[in-house]
DNA sequence: CCCATGTCAGGGCCACTGACATAG
DNA sequence: CCTATGTCAGTGACCCTGACATGG
C-alpha cells in the first residue's frame, strides 16, 4: 500500500536542492560577516582565532589550528597580522622550543569585545527573516549536521 | 521582568556561531556533492545547467546564466565542456544572431537522469542525521533566508 | 547611441598539499 | 627513527570584474 515504486516525482530543481540552498545561504552569510568584519579592518580568522584564544587561553599555533579549524601554514599569516596590531603575543615556549605560546593582549580583548558586538549584530541581519525559536532550530540543524559530517577527518 | 538590561552572557562561542556553521555544513555539501559528481565525470555546474535546460527549455547562454546564477564568463566553459560530451547542442540563433541557443540532447536527458538519482542520494548522505520532518524544516528556513537575502543584487 | 550577448583574460580569496628545518 | 611544529611555496576551485567585438 505504502508502496510508491512508480514515483514519477518532478525530477530535481535546482531551488529546492538542500546543498544548493546551503551554499547560496553561507556564501550570503561569509560576504555579511567578511564586509562587516572588514569594516573593522578584521577578518573572519582573525575573529576565530582571538575566540578560540579566549575561550580556552593561550595556546601554540597547532593547537589554535585544532581549534579553529584554520590550516596550519594559513594560521601563520593571521597570527602575524594579529601580532603586527598588537592584538596578540607570540613568543617562544621555554618547555618546548618549537612552539609558539600565543597570548591574547588587553588590546586585543579590547578589540575582540568590538568585533563580538558587530559580529552578533551581524547574526541578526542574517537571521532577520527567522524568529528567535526558529534560529534556535536552524542553529540545532545545523548542529546535528555538523557533528554527523565531522566525525570523519577531524578525530 | 522580562528586561535583561545586565546581560553579561558568555561571550560568543565559535561552535554556536551560525554564520559560522552555515559555512562548515556548506563545506561538507559541496564536499560531498563535489566528490559524488566527480565519479560521475561532472561538476555541479553541469548539473545545474542540465537541470535548468530540462526545467525551462532552450535557452541562450545569458538566459541560462540568470537561471542558474552561473556567470556569463564562467558559462562559456561549462557549456563547452557539455557540448563536447554531447549532451547540449549549441547553434546559433536565427531569430538574434548574438546568441547562441543551448538545448538538451537525448544522451543529455540521459545522462541527467542518472545524475538525478545520484545527487538525490548525496542529499541523503548530507541530511542523514535528520528525519524528514527536520528535512523539511530545515529547506523551509534556508528558503526564507533566501528570499531574503536574495531581494539585493537581482531584480 | 545605448544595451545585450558571447568570449577571453585575469584577480582575489580560500581550502588544501607538500616540502623543509628544527626540535621532541 | 618517527612525529610535531612553524613556515613557505604553490595548486585548483570558485566568485567576480573588465574589456572587447558583434549585433539588436
Amino acid at each position: 500500500m505504502t508502496d510508491a515504486m512508480d514515483e514519477q516525482e518532478t525530477p530535481a530543481r535546482l531551488r529546492g536542492l538542500p546543498s544548493r540552498m546551503l551554499s547560496l545561504v553561507a556564501m550570503h552569510a561569509d560576504r555579511l560577516v567578511s564586509e562587516g568584519l572588514a569594516g573593522a579592518d578584521a577578518r573572519k580568522w582573525h575573529y576565530a582565532a582571538l575566540v578560540a584564544l579566549r575561550d580556552s587561553g593561550p595556546a601554540s599555533q597547532a593547537e589554535l589550528s585544532r581549534r579553529t579549524g584554520i590550516y596550519r601554514s594559513d594560521l601563520v599569516a593571521v597570527i602575524n597580522e594579529l601580532a603586527e596590531r598588537g592584538l596578540v603575543e607570540r613568543a617562544p615556549d621555554p618547555a618546548d622550543r618549537r612552539r609558539n605560546v600565543v597570548t591574547l593582549t588587553e588590546p586585543g580583548r579590547r578589540h575582540l569585545r568590538r568585533l563580538d558586538k558587530l559580529i552578533s549584530e551581524l547574526q541578526d541581519d542574517l537571521l532577520a527573516p527567522l524568529a528567535q525559536p526558529e534560529r534556535e532550530q536552524l542553529v540545532e540543524l545545523l548542529a546535528r549536521l555538523l557533528v554527523h559530517h565531522s566525525r570523519r577527518g577531524s578525530p
